[in-house]
DNA sequence: TGTACATCAGTGAACGCGCGTTCACTGATGTAC
DNA sequence: TGTACATCAGTGAACGCGCGTTCACTGATGTAC
């Protein structure tokens, strides 16, 4: 079989079933199959099974990284920004929920494993709230914290609409989400 | 060897190696070594690998939602129990980091498979938002969003601290984010 | 245009390693008499 | 108290399955002449 788009087949496969099970949870066979090729076709593409899981998860990251690095240029004040960025991941969510919940599951063992070019989504994160303190614009805070505090507010109602206890798209939530974060920003000073 | 606490030893040494590695990323052979004893003895206490995975999450995941239960019983005003329950999170990660580790990764293959007796800690957490807007304290606010933006203050600030991003013990940061969560869920409705 | 050849994405069988599990055996402890 | 026996937590070697990876081979496509 000489399709085309094999690569494309593999990565959706791939990020599919690596959302769903876990990487450790997949195996190059199931890959193979449910992208419509033999298990010998895959290593014409990719080093291996590591390989795979590696190349999707940086790009993706990367990806990422650079979209809410565009977002925050785009805006300025503290407000908009965190708006805009919440705004952002809720649209990465609804855009593409597996490959969101592969990148939430799998940092634990690919992020150490991931050279981090660019910025990646928290350094954006942390950047925004150092500009607003530089700026006199919210209280002295540790940046760290507040950073954790943002991302935790939106990944956490990702993963509670991933387990099925939120329905619908994650969008029109985005601006009680950026209000939230804003406010328990605001409030850690 | 006849060693006394064999089981609490293959225990710990399981908590560690899964909070590090993951379950898929640690044999039968690394928690036996680590516990000093011999891959066949463990089958003196566990059906299998799965089984010993299974009983420590449930275990935990169950002990973990009957504090938080206990602290919001004594705790009355919406102010007072999140600031609680905020301190008890706190608490659990600085008693056992490696515990509140594996919780938090094995969760997404664990937790479909644990028979949710009692109320989890998620389910505490929103009993306590939902009494509030019963009782008028708060604005109307969706109980499971609110419950998410609550759990994702408090768990994102863990994980930095797992990915090393923030130092020293959470409980001294309590008050800061038990503040940040009250305003996020405030500033939800 | 036809022929010979190189290239390369595919196939599928085979390999070999790692890991979970089993099992015959050991030796210490408890118990009946 | 001494003897015979049951029990049971241990050991460590062996087994077998699953999975990642390899490899000889196929057939389509492109190219040189």
């Amino acid at each position: 079989m000489r399709a085309t788009g094999v690569k494309s087949r593999v990565e959706r496969a791939a990020i599919d079933l690596f959302a769903a099970h876990g990487v450790d949870g997949v195996s190059i066979a199931d890959i193979a199959a449910s992208a419509g090729i033999s298990q010998g076709a895959l290593y014409r593409h990719y080093r291996g099974k590591d390989e795979l899981a590696r190349r999707l998860f940086a790009e993706a990251y990367r990806q990422y990284g650079a979209e809410l690095a565009a977002i925050v240029g785009r805006e300025s004040g503290f407000a908009a920004r965190i708006g805009a960025m919440v705004a952002q991941f809720c649209a990465l969510y609804d855009r593409d929920a597996a490959l969101f919940r592969f990148l939430l599951l799998a940092q634990h063992e690919l992020l150490p494993a991931t050279r981090q070019e660019d910025a990646p989504p928290v350094a954006v994160v942390e950047r925004a709230v150092a500009d607003a303190v530089r700026d006199g614009e919210i209280a002295v805070v540790d940046v760290v914290c507040a950073a954790a505090v943002v991302m935790g507010v939106v990944l956490q109602t990702a993963l509670f609409h991933v387990y099925g206890r939120l329905p619908g798209p994650l969008v029109p939530r985005a601006p009680a989400l950026a209000r939230a974060a804003i406010a328990a920003v605001a409030a850690l000073g």
